[in-house]
DNA sequence: CTGTTAGCGCATTCAT
DNA sequence: ATGAATGCGCTAACAG
């Protein structure tokens, strides 16, 4: 079972390997309806597939996109790459896949890799938006997703953190949780949680930094005991406030939770609590947890949307900012 | 900014393409090391980059692995394909990335497209592994994960479904469960599920189907309401039994528990509980979670390096099954 | 050490 | 309606 080539096809047949191109491109009318028909005929018999690195080389053109995941373990991200995939399949690209494991090397790494095998376009879910690596790219051809970096350099789609989260804690408000804190893991000046703790600021207008929690990575940390202290503080010095928390994200509020139990408190009688992303099982919870639910399917597909029409029309403009709407989902958590 | 090509360095340098290309390819040994440094510069400040699609068809071969996958969106699915990618990345090959959506016909589509590009090898995650569409394949260069068909035709690697689920109901009957039900979506001939109560009837030496509740996919059906009757039924009818669940996988663990919130019945107390797949938030639920850890990360490496294998050395052999070890976490819900 | 040349598999004028 | 010839960017003999 050798690999048959375009020549061999032509040989079978008795015509040109133009003859044969042309077929394989569907300009039929170059062809009378015998030869056609005898095409059509010896390439399925045969099983003859046309080899696609030829022929992106010969019309000096490359279908398919790059895409640079910073970590695809992520449910979040996997679904940013799922809409990605969807898109790409429409608009007729391959993707070509690349997983950087959360480490800014491997990433750099991986994206000149891409940009070596010739890709129509870029999609980046960067491990750190605002690493310097990314001013080597270049806007005409690349889109990234999720994270924005503090100064845009490159088109980005992302969540619109500051809005939900503003929007979610003034429903807290409107149930006169008039003390409430920011759930959050150490800053790092990663963009998301900063843009979420902005939304957070517009809606409660605190002044200081005394309505930050900052969550440890690590469970068994003096730090993380530092964090329950922390918590046991706020409990016993509320008074009669109704006391509420907002989590970054859901590891965070898992954090939350689990320390609460310790302490023996439980929501929503001592503490209200809500959270950035949403999953499964927190619709089980007791009671069910209210959250904010991102579309990143939408996220991936509109990026390749944008990189589509950018690829299409290489004008270049300045570049956006995408902002994808979220959705509130209230339950009984406060 | 034009396309640079071997040729434009080659007159740059005042050398030929040949050259170039030695030098490209490391062959160091075959210029002087004027030459040799008067590449190297003349690369960096132009920053050029070899086309690799032109490589692939002079060398004809294709550093490129495709891979299907049945629902990208699955947070097991993505730790496989990260283990992929990863080994991918240490043997050289790029990943060409495709996703069914759980669509037979899309996952057909996507094969087939794979091997028209050439692609060296194919991993496929698959959606209904008994579908004859996998009977194309060649055992050759193709290596399945994750679900095994029935008979096997393919090199497979799985998660040891039956071995790990008799330990872990071995577990639960040490601790006096005598009435144990095996909790599932409807079967569908799904491999991973069939083997799973293979575990379970293996332990439980049941020799009825009694012990089997359906967990209907939607939750506002009729079917649902029967089978919250279903448990209302087991759990009244118990007696002095200690009564004890499997689930067969996370979601269905939690649609278990949510019906049993609503009868008022919790665990341990009143039933035991233990399932299939390991999330974050089980151990932050009260009490936590007892349940079975797969190694998926491991699936992907291992299908990478089993694929590597087999296209290295093209000798075929018999389909062989690889069965990973799970891990049992052993928490307080029974 | 370095250059010439002939492909890799296919697309694309330009003839006929 | 069909074919011959040329080139895409690079590699790999083979010469020199």
């Amino acid at each position: 079972m050798e690999k048959l080539t375009i020549r061999d096809i032509a040989n079978m047949a008795h015509v040109s390997t133009a003859t044969v191109s042309n077929y394989l491109n569907g300009n039929y009318d170059r062809m009378s309806l015998t030869t056609r028909r005898r095409l059509t005929e010896i390439i399925s018999n045969t099983n003859y597939h046309p080899n696609s690195i030829a022929r992106n080389l010969a019309k000096n053109e490359n279908k398919t996109i790059g895409v640079s995941i910073a970590d695809i373990t992520n449910p979040f991200t996997s679904q940013v790459l799922s809409g990605i995939y969807e898109q790409c399949d429409n608009y007729n690209y391959r993707v070509l896949f690349t997983n950087a494991n959360n480490s800014e090397q491997k990433e750099m790494d991986n994206i000149t890799r891409l940009q070596n095998e010739g890709v129509a376009g870029i999609i980046v879910d960067p491990v750190n938006p605002d690493s310097p690596i990314y001013q080597s790219l270049s806007n005409d051809n690349t889109v990234m997703v999720d994270r924005q970096s503090t100064e845009l350099i490159i088109d980005t789609v992302a969540t619109d953190n500051v809005n939900s989260v503003q929007k979610l804690i003034n429903q807290m408000q409107a149930k006169d949780y008039n003390n409430i804190y920011f759930v959050t893991w150490p800053f790092q000046n990663i963009s998301t949680r900063n843009q979420r703790y902005q939304g957070f600021i517009k809606a409660t207008k605190y002044s200081t930094l005394n309505h930050l929690v900052t969550v440890p990575h690590h469970g068994k940390s003096v730090e993380y005991q530092q964090f329950k202290q922390n918590l046991a503080t706020i409990m016993t010095q509320k008074g009669d406030d109704k006391i509420g928390f907002f989590c970054m994200n859901a590891r965070v509020f898992l954090r939350l939770v689990q320390a609460m139990q310790q302490l023996h408190f439980s929501y929503p009688q001592d503490y209200g609590v809500a959270t950035y992303e949403e999953f499964d099982w927190m619709k089980v919870m007791t009671p069910p947890i209210s959250c904010i639910r991102q579309d990143s399917f939408s996220i991936g597909t509109i990026a390749m949307d944008i990189l589509q029409q950018k690829i299409a029309k290489k004008n270049s403009t300045q570049p956006q900012l995408k902002l994808i709407p979220t959705q509130q989902i209230l339950r009984q958590s406060f």
